[in-house]
DNA sequence: TATTGTTATACTCTATAACTATA
DNA sequence: TATAGTTATAGAGTATAACAATA
């Protein structure tokens, strides 16, 4: 049987926070696959395709930075929403090396409806916890994740 | 720049629950990397040392069911974890198809060495928490993450 | 016929280095 | 010389199917 958290022996499995977040993290993407089985990059390209529609417009180093990945995954990422005119390069006027990537129309109306489905999809994952608890989950996880890329900026001059 | 969780715009990507817990597994990762770095399997490695040194001593299948892992990725965790002395499959009694996975004396001693060292880690990855939010998250995240495994068990009958 | 564990294959994600064109 | 983006390669992690031994 999965363990439940009933046990309370500190060394149990359901108290390592690499287990924890492992079996979080892979039951969202499970429950992403069906919301999302038409976008391409699943979850990743969800990601780069709300900075798009957000905006303003950023240059593949910066959105890389942002989403915590390497910028040469962004490359193939952008590459397959570009193909299906999702999101769209533009040139930098500031700079010639430079390229600026936004949401097309079609882009914008895609983000949107993935937007709502995913709504549902956190929800689900977020079931378990008493519905007064989810903001606070939310927050503190926030703070965790936001800490982490901080400290970590990725792409770091130096490596 | 990384995202700080003082924007409030909802549409933010520090507000997707994938975005979050992407990020904060991936820090989790790469902050063990030097503590389990002579532990074959990492994160994964140690759960499964954290299991047979636990006992009782269970088969391979209720394990990799425990870990919400494939049964087939266990086997190479196993083999690389007994090649090292850390781990032994035991016959099972009770039925020869089956095979009992326990931890070896020197398997505990790594165990122990090895959990003390992931405090550490794990204190690191919740730094950004003020001192007494750590406990409500870890709770909240383990209600998450129990939910999520007794959900979709993995290698249930029928897939 | 179903189950335990193993092996092989493939597909995704990630990490690294080398390359181009600009600065 | 350094930076933005691309490409190629290799390594993990994961999923699937097929197989041998046993139930």
């Amino acid at each position: 049987m999965a363990p439940l958290p009933t046990t309370g022996h500190p060394d149990d499995l359901d108290h390592d926070l690499g287990w924890m977040l492992g079996v979080a993290f892979r039951a969202y993407v499970k429950a992403c696959e069906v919301a999302l089985q038409d976008l391409p990059g699943g979850p990743r390209g969800y990601q780069v395709l709300t900075i798009a529609a957000r905006g303003p417009a950023r240059n593949q180093g910066a959105i890389a930075e942002e989403l915590g990945i390497d910028r040469t995954v962004l490359t193939y990422l952008i590459d397959d929403l570009e193909q299906v005119d999702l999101v769209a390069r533009l040139p930098d006027p500031a700079d010639r090396r430079s390229r600026l990537v936004i949401a097309t129309e079609p882009g914008r109306a895609a983000w949107q409806q993935h937007r709502e489905a995913l709504r549902h999809v956190e929800a689900h994952v977020l079931d378990p916890l008493p519905a007064r608890d989810t903001a606070t989950f939310r927050s503190l996880l926030q703070r965790v994740a936001c800490g982490a890329q901080s400290r970590d900026p990725l792409s770091d001059p130096g490596g």
